[in-house]
DNA sequence: TCAACAGGCGCG
DNA sequence: AAAGCGCGCCTGTTGA
């Protein structure tokens, strides 16, 4: 990457239009005062233009929106409020200068107050939303800024922990960028998807929605194969649970993999309506009518939701959009989509994090879970299970003897997670390799497994349970939120490549999603090819950049589609 | 009447 | 003996 002098701006919206924006320098000293602007995204976009900006401001959640459909684009920024999270939760223990957490508070009330999302919630706030001075909240940004910058230099990896708040905030600027642009998706073709399995929409009714055909029929079957007296609720698993009682149906739960263990007419139906219960009710019409219009569904994805630095979401369930519905995100005429996935992505960083030869040596084969199965002689499909147990702590079925030869051939890499539990049962945090660091234990956890103060009083039973519960959370925390780190560093690279492909004939290629381990980019059908060699070469960045020098390798699965239900 | 909780299941 | 990690969101139930 080529790096020019970057200047850092501060700056913050004021009344209508306008703003404040004022340069500081690289340790976050003002290099003068704020000047006013009369139209802040023509000002943004101007300064975009006559060089490298770092946008110094508050919160990308709450300015950014507005500026994208003002038409502003801004390639880097410094999101005061991210990583204020990120230094927070590293520094938990120690307290913050009074005036910079005053200052921070403000920042937050005043972010509450321009946040697009709650203008309506304004005009009820009455006299509780204070008006904001915007010199002041300048100067808060300058504050704030100056002393996140010092406590990132005090970090003892600064320029990782500098490297994780950067990806952060560029994560933050590529969240409202997908927002923006929505995920292709055809009504038309969820409506016939959904018509096909569940029947016509019901009509709209004045009370409860009806119940699509499909659904009513089953739930006649199954009240008939059950022979109940009167009908039951199968949204309900306690009266379901009963139900199946009379009939002679003992089980422990109405959970699917519990009922499929079961030797019953009624099994097949019930999981049957269970599956279509499900779609119609989380991803059915009344999903549709919400959250797609105009041919995109817009999620509102919530950078570092997750205390492992995973994103959340907010509406519409976006991190979970059921494997059927993929049939309806269709590129545009002319455009194409490029689906991309790490595979197996979090052995792989247990691999390069913990620096075991002969695991990193099977991490560069492109089938990880088949390179484990031959080194530990089994099935890829056990290899898999003993992985995976090995990163979440489980011991189930018959993968301690697959966990056991794990820990024999691969004795750093089990090592690694093993002394990441061991942290978590005593209480301490965990850190991800470039410095995210996990949550303290809950006041209710360290009185649970404090050791009693009386020899002769017993602990509480539960306090093992709770302890090895913690382990299990950050034996698994190093893995998940290291391979966040990894992957949104990927994110924040492909978003400045992509950004550089000039097609003004055919229209940027941009990304509209991101769940993960996994990037869409819209593009057009031209660009495909030139976009996949992005992804590579992202993703070849984000390893020398995460790990430095490692023998383990990233391949990214990708996929140039038209329909995202063809990847994979 | 409403908020909190429980059961369940979608995704990684 | 039992148990694996992280989320969001739906419906039904419970209790203030």
């Amino acid at each position: 990457m080529q790096h020019n002098q970057v200047v850092r701006v501060a700056m913050v919206p004021g009344s209508h239009q306008s703003g404040l924006v004022g340069m500081v320098g690289e340790d976050g000293t003002p290099e003068g005062p704020a000047q006013e602007v009369s139209d802040l995204a023509a000002a943004v976009t101007e300064l975009e233009r006559a060089g490298d900006v770092r946008w110094i401001w508050p919160s990308s959640a709450r300015l950014y929106p507005d500026l994208l459909r003002a038409g502003a684009r801004v390639a880097r920024c410094h999101d005061i409020e991210l990583t204020g999270s990120l230094i927070r939760a590293r520094d938990q223990d120690q307290a913050e200068p009074p005036a910079i957490s005053a200052a921070a508070a403000r920042l937050a009330a005043a972010t509450a107050a321009w946040g697009s999302h709650t203008r309506e919630q304004l005009l009820f706030a009455g006299d509780e939303a204070a008006p904001v001075d915007p010199r002041c909240a300048w100067t808060d940004v300058v504050d704030v800024h100056a002393h996140q910058v010092a406590r990132i230099a005090a970090d003892p990896h600064p320029a990782k922990f500098g490297l994780l708040a950067a990806a952060e905030s560029a994560g933050g600027l590529a969240a409202a960028e997908m927002t923006a642009a929505g995920l292709p998706w055809r009504a038309d073709v969820h409506d016939r998807l959904l018509t096909e399995v569940l029947g016509p929409r019901p009509p709209a009714t004045a009370g409860p929605p009806l119940r699509p055909t499909r659904l009513a029929e089953l739930a006649a079957q199954i009240s008939e194969t059950l022979g109940a007296v009167r009908p039951v609720n199968l949204d309900s698993p306690v009266q379901l649970l009963r139900a199946l009682a009379a009939s002679g149906v003992r089980v422990s739960s109405t959970r699917t993999s519990v009922l499929r263990q079961v030797d019953h007419p009624v099994i097949p139906l019930l999981l049957e309506y269970k599956e279509l219960a499900r779609l119609n009710s989380a991803n059915g019409w009344s999903w549709l009518d919400t959250w797609v219009s105009g041919g995109r569904f817009r999620p509102e994805y919530v950078v570092g939701g997750v205390v492992s630095g995973r994103w959340a979401s907010r509406g519409g369930g976006a991190l979970q959009i059921p494997r059927l519905l993929r049939q309806a995100v269709i590129a545009d005429p002319g455009w194409t989509l490029v689906v991309a996935d790490a595979a197996q992505l979090e052995p792989r960083i247990l691999a390069a994090l913990a620096g075991d030869r002969a695991f990193a040596q099977t991490a560069m084969s492109g089938d990880l879970y088949e390179a484990v199965a031959a080194a530990i002689g089994g099935e890829r499909k056990t290899a898999k299970v003993a992985l995976l147990s090995a990163m979440y702590g489980g011991m189930g079925g018959d993968g301690g003897r697959s966990l056991a030869l794990l820990r024999r051939r691969f004795p750093q890499a089990s090592a690694f997670v093993e002394r990441a539990a061991r942290a978590g049962e005593e209480g301490q945090v965990v850190r991800s390799v470039l410095g995210r660091t996990c949550p303290l234990p809950s006041a209710a956890w360290l009185s649970l497994t404090a050791d009693s103060v009386d020899p002769d009083e017993d602990r509480d039973p539960g306090a093992g349970a709770a302890a090895r519960a913690r382990g299990r959370f950050t034996r698994n925390f190093v893995v998940q939120a290291s391979a966040a780190d990894w992957a949104q560093v990927l994110l924040a690279t492909l978003r400045n490549s992509l950004a550089e492909m000039s097609a003004p004939d055919l229209g940027q290629p941009h990304l509209v999603f991101f769940q993960h381990d996994e990037v869409i980019v819209h593009s057009p059908a031209e660009k495909a090819d030139e976009v996949v060699a992005a992804i590579d070469a992202a993703a070849l960045t984000a390893t020398s950049l995460v790990f430095g020098a490692t023998a383990v390798t990233f391949p990214m699965a990708t996929a140039v589609v038209d329909c995202y239900s063809g990847a994979k």
